[in-house]
RNA sequence: GGCUAUGUAGCUCAGAUGGUUAGAGCACAGCACUCAUAACGCUGGGGUCGGUGGUUCAAUUCCACCCAUAGCCA
C-alpha cells in the first residue's frame, strides 16, 4: 500500500427539499457519499460533510398553507424528520443545517452583491400569469390548460406532456390556476436576472480544470455553446425565502439560496469550532470541494453555481459527483404505480444496512440509474453477507472456540499474501466510486478463502493444524471487514468487537493477528426472505388504523357486556388491590370475578349495586383463583375508580349494545 | 420534437481500441462434503451481445436508421 498525502476535503449532498418524506432515492445519494467519506476516513483524510434542508420556495409556502401551519414550523419538522430518516441508515453530517438560517441570508446577500458590483445583474420586464384571488404571481406549473400546439387537455403551463411543445405559461389555451381554480391574467414584473453569458470563459476554465465526469462535462459544454440565456433568480412577494437587498418585495429565487446553504452549513460548524469560514471555503482554502448531485441538477451545479460563485470569495467546485435514479423492481418510482418506497417504510421493513450493501454493489462512477430489486436483494445479501462473507467466521469459529478462542501462533502466509493482492486495486475502486467492482473484488477474497477452507478441510485433520487453517481465515476476514466497513459499518463493527478490534482503519490490513484471544462467535447476519412492495405499506397502514383508532360495528359486537347485579363482595386475604365478587345475571346464572377497585369501594357499597360486566372475556387464572369476566369502571392517571352502573330498571342479565 | 444515457445468459452486471470456442456472480441441474446460519466445493445446461441495413477479408464491438427504457430541455 503507497502512503498518500492526507487530503482535506469537505462534502456535500443535495438538500433535500423540505416539503416531503426523504425517500430511497435519496437515500441513495447519502449512501453514495456516506461510503465515499466513511472510506476516505478510514484512508486518513480529513474530511466534513455538509447538507442541510432545502426550506425555502413556493411550494413549501403552499404546503404549510394547506396544513394551516407556518412555513418556519413546517421545516422545523422536516428537518427533524429528515435527520432521524438518515441517521437509521447510518447517515451522519459532519453538520446538518437549513437554508433559512441567518449564516444564509448573510451569505446569500453578500454573494449576490459581489455579482452585482461585479456587473453580472440586470433588470427586465417579463409577462407572468397573475392569480387574481390569492394575489400572487404563478409559476409556469401551477398554471393548467390547453397546449398551444396541439390542444391537449390538462397540460402544466411550461409544455405539453402530449406532444412535447415547451412554451410559456402565458401563451396556454384556456389557462387554470391550480391554486384557486380562477382565469389567471397576465401582469407585468420586473425581475432580477444574473447574467450568464459574461461567465462563459470562467466556466470553459472550470470544467477544464474542475474533477467531473466526462460525459457531464460534455452535457455542459453543448449547454454552455448553446444559448446561454440569462437567470431568472428574484420572485415576487409573497413568496418563501430571503428578501433581496435594495429592493422592495423581491425575493431571491430557492435555487440561489440553496447552493450557497453549504456553504452557510459550512459557517455555522466553522463558528461553532472556532473556525472562521475563509478557512474551510475561502478562495485560497486547502480544502478540496465535492459536491454529490443526482442528474436532474446538473445545470444548476455545473453551470449557475460556479458562475457565481466567480465574483464572490468563495472558492469553486474541485469536483462534482454526477449519480443516476433509483428505480423499484424496473419501474419508475412513483406513487401512483405503487413504487414509491420512503426511508422510514424501507427500515421498518428491513435492515436498512442491507440497503447499503445492495446499493454499493450496484454502484459505480456512471450516471446510470440502478434499479432495486427485491429478489436481487435478498438474493445478494443472503449469497454475499452471509454465505461468503460471515459464514468464513461461522465456519472457522468452531475450530477456535476448542482452542479456548485462542488463535494459532503461525497462520498460512500464502493464503493470506493471495489474498492481499488486489487491495490496491480495491481501494482504489472506492477513491474512484466503483464501489461495485470493490464489492466484486472484495467477494473474491471471501470466496477464495472459502475454498481455502474447503481444500484444507480442517475437521479431517489435527486439531493443531485445524486452528492455522482457521486463524488464517480469521486473519482474512478482519480484512474484510475493514474492507467492507465503509459499506456496512454496523455490522463489520460487531464482526470487529467479536475479535477485539475496534479500528476501521485501512493500516489495519497489514496487521495479524497471532496467538490472540478472541470472542465465542454469534451469527450477526442471517438470510432473508425477499420482500415485497406490500411490505413497505404494512406498517404504515397499521399505524394508521392505531392513530384513527377506528373499529367497525362488528368489532364492538364482538364484546357481549352485560348487566349484572352485585350479589356478593367480600375482600381478598393477602390482596392489596382487588375485591371478590359474585355476580347474579339473571337466566345466565353467576360469576365470580376480581376487581381491582379495593381503594374506592367498600365491600358493602357494592351489595345489590348494577353494573356492566363483559360477558364473554376469556376467564384469567389469578393467585387468588379464576376471574371469569370484568366489570367495568372509569379512571385514569389523574385518579379515581369509578364503577359504571345502568338506570334502575335494567334487569340482570340484560344485553348492552 | 431536440439532446444524452442505457439495451450482453432466467436475474444483476462485467467486457471487447473489430479477429480463434462472449465472461462473472446469483438462480437452475448433477456430483461431492459435513467445519459452517440447507452454508461451502466441483461439474454442467443456458446467450445469432435490442432490431434492420452499411463499411470491412472479418462486427456483438465502427457508421446510419429504427425500436424500447430512463433522464434533461435551464
Amino acid at each position: 500500500m503507497k502512503i498518500k498525502k492526507k487530503r482535506k476535503i469537505i462534502v456535500t449532498n443535495a438538500l433535500p427539499y423540505a416539503n416531503g418524506e426523504i425517500h430511497i432515492g435519496h437515500i441513495l445519494e447519502h449512501i453514495q457519499t456516506d461510503i465515499w467519506v466513511r472510506f476516505m476516513r478510514n484512508s486518513n483524510h480529513e474530511v466534513l460533510s455538509f447538507c442541510a434542508d432545502d426550506a425555502h420556495g413556493a411550494p413549501i409556502m403552499m404546503k404549510a398553507d394547506e396544513l394551516k401551519m407556518k412555513p418556519t414550523d413546517l421545516i422545523g419538522k422536516m428537518k427533524e424528520d429528515h435527520e432521524e430518516s438518515l441517521k437509521k441508515f447510518g447517515i451522519k453530517y459532519t453538520n446538518y443545517y437549513s437554508t433559512h438560517s441567518n449564516e444564509n441570508e448573510t451569505l446569500v446577500s453578500e454573494i449576490y452583491l459581489d455579482a452585482k458590483n461585479s456587473d453580472h445583474i440586470y433588470k427586465q420586464d417579463i409577462e407572468q400569469c397573475f392569480d387574481e384571488e390569492k394575489k400572487m404571481f404563478l409559476a409556469d406549473r401551477y398554471v393548467i390548460g390547453e397546449c398551444p400546439k396541439c390542444g391537449a387537455k390538462d397540460q402544466y403551463g411550461d409544455g405539453c406532456d402530449s406532444c412535447g411543445a415547451t412554451y410559456a405559461a402565458t401563451e396556454i389555451i384556456d389557462p387554470k390556476s391550480s391554486l384557486s381554480g380562477t382565469k389567471p391574467t397576465t401582469r407585468i414584473s420586473e425581475h432580477i436576472f444574473f447574467d450568464l453569458k459574461k461567465s462563459k470563459s470562467n466556466l470553459k476554465k472550470f470544467l477544464k480544470t474542475a474533477s467531473i465526469q466526462s460525459s457531464v462535462v460534455g452535457k455542459l459544454s453543448e449547454w454552455l455553446e448553446g444559448d446561454l440565456r440569462s437567470w431568472d433568480i428574484s420572485r415576487d412577494a409573497p413568496y418563501f425565502g430571503f428578501k433581496i437587498p435594495d429592493e422592495t418585495d423581491k425575493y431571491f429565487y430557492v435555487w440561489v439560496d440553496a447552493p450557497i446553504g453549504y456553504i452557510a452549513s459550512a459557517k455555522n460548524w466553522a463558528e461553532k469550532n472556532d473556525l472562521n469560514i475563509d478557512h474551510l471555503w475561502g478562495k485560497n482554502s486547502e480544502y478540496e470541494i465535492h459536491h454529490f448531485i443526482g442528474k436532474d441538477i446538473i445545470y444548476f451545479h455545473g453551470l449557475f453555481w460556479p458562475a457565481l460563485l466567480n465574483n464572490s470569495n468563495y472558492k469553486l467546485p474541485d469536483s462534482i459527483h454526477v449519480h443516476g435514479f433509483v428505480s423499484v423492481n424496473g419501474e419508475k418510482m412513483s406513487k401512483s404505480k405503487g413504487t414509491f418506497i420512503t426511508a422510514d417504510q424501507f427500515s421498518d421493513a428491513c435492515d436498512p444496512e442491507l440497503l447499503r450493501y445492495y446499493f454499493a454493489s450496484k454502484l459505480n462512477s456512471k450516471i446510470e440509474d440502478l434499479d432495486l430489486n427485491l429478489e436481487d436483494l435478498a438474493q445478494k445479501i443472503n449469497s454475499d453477507l452471509v454465505g461468503k462473507f460471515s459464514n468464513i467466521f461461522s465456519r472457522s469459529a468452531p475450530f477456535i472456540s476448542k482452542n479456548n478462542n485462542r488463535l494459532s501462533n503461525s497462520i498460512n502466509e500464502e493464503h493470506l499474501s493471495t489474498c492481499m493482492k488486489d487491495i490496491d486495486k480495491i481501494l482504489n475502486c472506492y477513491e474512484n466510486k466503483d464501489f461495485s467492482k470493490a464489492v466484486k473484488l472484495i467477494m473474491q477474497i471471501a470466496d477464495n478463502t472459502n475454498k481455502f477452507i474447503n481444500e484444507n478441510t480442517p475437521w479431517k485433520i489435527d486439531q493443531k493444524d485445524a486452528l492455522v487453517v482457521a486463524s488464517t481465515a480469521l486473519n482474512v476476514f478482519k480484512n474484510l471487514c475493514i474492507l467492507l466497513s465503509p459499506i456496512v459499518p454496523k455490522l463489520c463493527d460487531q464482526m470487529l468487537k467479536m475479535l477485539n478490534i475496534n479500528s476501521f482503519s485501512i493500516d489495519n490490513i497489514g496487521d495479524k493477528m497471532i496467538d490472540l484471544e478472541i470472542n465465542e462467535f454469534k451469527p450477526i447476519i442471517s438470510r432473508i426472505e425477499p420482500l415485497d412492495i406490500k411490505d413497505f405499506y404494512k406498517q404504515e397502514k397499521k399505524m394508521k388504523e392505531e392513530e384513527n383508532n377506528t373499529i367497525q360495528i362488528d368489532d364492538f359486537m364482538k364484546v357481549d357486556l352485560r348487566v349484572a347485579r352485585v350479589e356478593e363482595a367480600s375482600h381478598v386475604e393477602g390482596a392489596d388491590k382487588l375485591l371478590a365478587i359474585k355476580l347474579d345475571l339473571g337466566d345466565l346464572g353467576t360469576k365470580n370475578v376480581f376487581a381491582g377497585i379495593k381503594s374506592v369501594y367498600e365491600p358493602s357499597d357494592l351489595i345489590n349495586k348494577l353494573v356492566v360486566m363483559v360477558y364473554n372475556l376469556a376467564p384469567r387464572k389469578m393467585k387468588f383463583g379464576i376471574s371469569e369476566g370484568m366489570i367495568l369502571a372509569a379512571s385514569d392517571s389523574e385518579g379515581g375508580i369509578f364503577v359504571l352502573s345502568p338506570d334502575s330498571g335494567a334487569q340482570p342479565g340484560q344485553k348492552i349494545k
